[in-house]
DNA sequence: ATGTCC
């Protein structure tokens, strides 16, 4: 059966305006190329009609084509051009790059008040450290690759002097009960149950329903990069009523980790969704959100705030087996995201903020604030300062990249520091040393406005992934 | 951060 070169035979290949049909019917009538040949070429010229723009035969098509797509609406999302201001904490440790892109998220349409923690620095769209209130709008780039990342502290009844004194058999206890590393899960018998694994926002969409099961074996784990598991002391000066822990020192176990290839994989699909929905200037397109009251908003909220209860379900499992295993009964527990968005009253309006890497700290509300691997962490309570959209930093911030560190911090400074500090580590490269972070003291005190210190937390044995093993 | 673009 002869194939013709009719406006039906365009049509089927993808052509749709009429103008450009026409054009191409003229000049087919001239050519001697037989129909099938022309018809595979024409398909070429549709899909990049500006590889044919030198071509002798259809370059005049072609630029017509090119013409068009250039005139088609242009759909982007203008940006505001004079944006509110927005407050910096301790903008002396804030690299420009942060700065700028908190700018650009000022700029955006939907944006009603942003703010800068003092541990910021560059991330993809929103900084890490930025905390950004919006309309009835979610930014998965707002919220960051690990949806629901987050601490939480166990404070033990174990006397401190019985963790110095069995010092080996609370390490061989933080290998066995603890899974590090990328990709990493429990296989067979391992695999521990959870009621997240119930929850029935895992069937609402077939992404979600393909993530369950990878899911489940991942439950418990702690993944890689800065996630970390590590015993320690902490030392209140002064006793907490609303804890019920007395002045003094106590063994604590506090853990650093999200949801995994879960959260990682909701971010990356509604980041691309949104991006599709909502194009914005280049400088600004990481930043494409989703309405609220659209179906990919709402699909987005439900598997955020999943991936937000299974990484709070991941720290509930390693703490309840690490405490289980050195019979350590709990007097406290403290925890918060610091990757994620909440529906909250922001000068008396319901606003979507997003923390992505930032602790909330609403009037009264306790957080935690990691250091680094021998620098203190500390357990705070959060002022409620508006200006910071109720919200403080969520550890000390990097001074040097991964790539910097590596370059710049030997093996042996690294354990020169781990010794002068009487840290045991297990696993970790020298991208995660301390000298990579900034000075946690300085970062504090940028931050008395929002945050009041109720405890300083000293790690003592800490757990990473290992350097470049899966075999963690 | 993440089996690092379905």
């Amino acid at each position: 059966m002869e194939k013709k070169v009719n406006g039906e035979a365009l049509k089927a290949i993808g052509f749709t305006e009429g103008k450009i049909i026409g054009m191409i019917l003229t000049q087919a009538a001239s050519v001697t190329t037989d129909a099938a040949t022309l018809l595979g070429l024409l398909t070429k010229l549709n899909e990049y009609p500006e590889s044919f723009l030198d071509d002798p035969e259809w370059k005049s098509v072609a630029q017509a084509m090119v013409e068009a797509a250039n005139a088609a609406v242009d759909t982007t999302i203008p940006l505001v051009g004079n944006p509110d201001a927005f407050a910096v904490y301790g903008p002396e440790f804030i690299e420009a790059g942060a700065t700028t892109q908190m700018t650009t998220a000022m700029k955006l349409p939907i944006t009603i008040a942003g703010a800068l923690m003092p541990d910021a620095h560059q991330g993809y769209g929103l900084p890490i450290g930025g905390v950004l209130a919006t309309r009835n709008a979610v930014i998965p780039y707002g919220v960051g690759v690990d949806i629901g990342c987050r601490m939480a502290l166990s404070i033990t009844d174990i006397p401190v002097e019985f963790f110095r004194a069995n010092e080996a058999r609370f390490k061989r206890e933080l290998i066995a009960q603890t899974k590090f590393g990328a990709g990493n899960g429990f296989k067979g018998r391992e695999k521990i149950d959870h009621a997240v694994l119930e929850n029935e926002t895992f069937q609402i969409t077939g992404l979600l329903r393909g993530l369950k099961e990878r899911a489940a074996a991942q439950l418990g784990t702690s993944g890689g990069g800065n996630h970390f598991a590590e015993w320690g002391v902490i030392d209140f000066a002064e006793s907490d009523a609303e804890l019920g822990i007395e002045k003094g020192q106590y063994l604590a176990f506090l853990t650093h980790s999200g949801s995994r290839g879960l959260g990682a994989t909701i971010a990356g699909h509604y980041t691309r969704l949104a991006k599709s929905i909502c194009p914005l200037p280049p400088e600004a397109a990481n930043l494409a959100w989703l309405d609220l009251d659209s179906e990919a908003g709402q699909e987005y909220w439900l598997a955020m705030n999943l991936a937000g209860d299974y990484a709070s379900a991941c720290h509930a499992v390693i703490h309840r087996k690490m405490l289980q295993s050195v019979g350590a009964g709990l007097l406290g527990k403290v925890e918060n995201h610091h990757n994620f968005a909440w529906k909250e009253i922001l000068n008396g309006e319901e606003v979507i903020v997003h923390r992505k890497g930032a602790t909330p700290a609403g009037k009264g509300v306790m957080g935690i604030i990691p250091g680094s691997m021998t620098a203190p962490g500390f357990l705070v309570r959060g002022k409620g300062e508006a200006a910071a959209i109720n919200s403080a930093s969520h550890g000390a911030g990097r001074q040097m990249s991964r790539t910097q560190a590596v370059k710049k911090i030997t093996r042996e400074a690294m354990r020169a520091e781990l010794k002068a500090n009487e840290v045991t580590l297990i696993g970790a490269g020298t991208d995660e040393a301390p000298m990579a972070y900034k000075d946690i003291r300085q970062v504090m005190s940028a931050q008395t406005d929002l945050v009041d210190t109720i405890a300083m937390f000293t790690p003592k044995m800490v757990r990473m992934a290992g350097d470049g093993s899966r075999e963690d």
